[in-house]
DNA sequence: AGGCTAGTGACAGCCGCTGACAGTTGACAA
DNA sequence: TTGTCAACTGTCAGCGGCTGTCACTAGCCT
């Protein structure tokens, strides 16, 4: 954590170079669109060479997910330091809630927390960019699942028990975002709380017979 | 399902040239991989320029989901046709299994199963095919949400459940595709059989506790 | 002070994809 | 049968994402 000691004055304006690009991107993506945003106008905007934005990014995609990249290692981080006697899908639960509590920090080096939860939204209203962020969020669950199936002494590649609980998870965390993004409060609360209300209801979701209830 | 009444000369050459193109972009795809087969390649097997592909195939990813496509409408309309009294997901579970039975007379009227079944694998194991393929499911698990939802006789708006329990489902049936994908046993009876066996346990995974049984 | 190298810009080129336009060929009525 | 019309196709031009190459500048290090 110790980012401010001794660096050099090239590793400096490289640092601010992409963080310039990072959040002209974020900007124009949330603002404009993601396919209406072109690499030349994001590069531009920081007055460097389309060639080096390609140098600090692997792609255009590539950008538009480095900040969630980061929430989604202090979740699997988060997940790691659980307590060895909690059951998985409450370590999960847990790791995730614990993620929206310190959200702020995680995310304020980069970015505004503002700016993240738009192109958070934007991510959800973009084909292009949802599928993308479906296949990030399946590799998290691969490596997810290898760490609880180590944790309680099984094998991943034997037991699909590990894979299955994760992507159940997974899935209800797809229904909270879903429900986050189109509902019509953005705020960082509002995200909390329908996390934990999802998950309330899997049980329920799962015993079929929604007309009694 | 009376295609072959009064096809026109025009009609025949279209659905022949589709065809072409299709068969000649899966047997490319799954043989030296998708990203490395480009569109001119698809065309010049044809006898076709470029151009009159764009006009069969929104895309070069269309074609490679153009039979998965088949197979999900009837997964769709299988689960449409289940009985009123079964619980969703066992309506899910009998869709899906019916979906593999059926699979043959399906898809052969385009493609070859044997086919299909390398293209699916080319799927799971190309990144941006597979980040396609999570989107294309996710909005199919919106279809069906609302399908339960109406069926059961709940608001998809208000009420999660019905998503929860599709997000989950399907959440499991990834879990299939990808054992079936990286296992050694390619045959349609093994993804039928492993499809029930996921199913099976996911009672078992989510209780925790795996290392007592 | 001067050599070294990381970082950059400029240029050329591939590929996916689209719009515009003209040529060809099947459909259908006179 | 023939002529007209619409459907289908090829060609060409162009945009945007992305990559390789190469020369050049600017910070680093002795």
């Amino acid at each position: 954590m110790e980012t401010r000691a001794r660096e050099t004055l090239r590793e400096r304006k490289k640092r601010r170079t992409r963080e310039a690009l990072l959040r002209a991107a974020l900007e124009l993506f949330t603002t404009q669109g993601y396919e209406q945003t072109t690499v030349d106008e994001i590069a531009e905007a920081c007055e460097v060479s389309q060639r080096t934005f390609f140098r600090y990014f692997a792609g255009k995609e590539d950008a538009a997910f480095a900040v969630q990249d980061m929430t989604e290692a202090r979740f699997v981080a988060a997940v790691r330091e659980r307590p060895a006697h909690e059951a998985p899908m409450e370590a999960m639960r847990q790791a995730v809630l614990q993620g929206w509590d310190a959200l702020r920090e995680t995310v304020e080096s980069a970015v505004p927390v503002e700016l993240y939860l738009r192109m958070y939204r934007t991510i959800e209203s973009t084909p292009a960019l949802l599928a993308a962020h479906l296949r990030r969020s399946a590799a998290t669950e691969e490596t997810i699942a290898r760490l609880l199936a180590e944790r309680e002494g099984v094998d991943v590649a034997a037991d699909p028990r590990p894979r299955l609980a994760v992507a159940v998870f997974g899935g209800v965390m797809r229904v909270t975002e879903r429900q986050w993004s189109t509902g019509d409060d953005f705020s960082l609360e509002a995200i909390r709380q329908l996390t934990a209300s999802c998950l309330d209801q899997v049980g329920s979701a799962l015993t079929g017979n929604w007309r009694t209830t």
